[in-house]
DNA sequence: GGTCGTTAGTTGCATATACAACCAATATCA
DNA sequence: TGATATTGGTTGTATATGCAACTAACGACC
């Protein structure tokens, strides 16, 4: 597969925009989970999966919320999932709202994909200093809500970033 | 815009995925900086642009590892850089290479779209505990490498992960 | 100089991502 | 109750992302 030789290994170099080195860092860890889980479910189908698992959303907002997806993204891969059967549509009371649960295929998959995902997890873990994980999963979740309170912030009803 | 209101800037759960954490935290920081930076250049054309003019890339095989960015999607992007005539084709020794170095026009879209990135770091850092900016860069980078070393020491040409 | 393996990029395909604009249903309130 | 605002989702459009498969050009070797 001619993956880049070892001696391409070495060190990336720095990038100034802290968005461009978070973003270089979600690619690469993104494409050793997706080794990892195998070519059957991808990782942010995974995510997807065991979110709705995990909460028995009843609509997409909460969900979306969750993993900070916008809903048009969360709308059009839950379309995926439910084209590959793993999750089906479940009623609500709001008429609005179109939550969906997990077939028994998709906790099938699920179960399938765990050992590949924990593999990636131990071998990221493995590839960093000794205590520096939990930091990263803290750390990570906490960049995210400075995101989001900055964003909130500014994108305020009342605070005006002039449109045109 | 209906942008959340501020009683939903709570805390969002933990991902018990680090590839889930970072993927969710690089949506929400992209969002920040593509806010704040306009409507002009989107946060990963700018990272583009910005790499390409501090190298004088002889080709894309350079940029795309120094990105992490597949050589497909690196194509790609570059073409909308193109399209937009803030890059053009610059020769080179080896017709395999296809280099594109910076136009004017490319130089000043990027020096227009600064102060908006500035603002877009400096608000992210202000959200942030005191000292911690510093640690994330390179946490960051760091990660992107760990990511890059566990992939290459899995997917080298003799190590099978069978496929069946 | 021809053969062969490697390297550089592109194209087909599929998913991920989000904004603007839209529709539908609910909630609010006079 | 009826007008209005809000909330929940979908669709059109465009970019971002990467895998498989391909072509083109280079380099090594005999």
């Amino acid at each position: 597969m001619s993956r880049k030789s070892p001696s391409e290994t070495g060190p990336l170099p720095d990038l100034q925009c802290l968005c461009a080195n978070l973003r270089r860092a979600a690619r690469l860890v993104t494409q050793l989970y997706s080794q990892e889980m195998g070519p059957w479910l991808e990782p942010a189908q995974y995510s997807l999966l065991t979110a709705l698992n995990m909460i028995n959303t009843s609509g997409q907002a909460a969900l979306g919320r969750i993993l900070g997806l916008d809903k048009t993204t969360l709308s059009r891969n839950l379309k995926v999932l439910q084209r590959n059967r793993w999750i089906e549509l479940a009623e609500s009371k709001d008429r609005r709202e179109r939550g969906y649960r997990l077939t028994a295929e998709g906790k099938a998959i699920l179960a399938r994909t765990n050992p590949g995902w924990q593999r990636a997890q131990e071998r990221l873990r493995a590839a960093l200093p000794p205590g520096e994980w939990e930091t990263l999963m803290s750390t990570f979740r906490r960049v995210a809500e400075a995101a989001l309170a900055a964003d909130v912030a500014s994108g305020g009803p009342s605070v005006g970033r002039e449109k045109a």
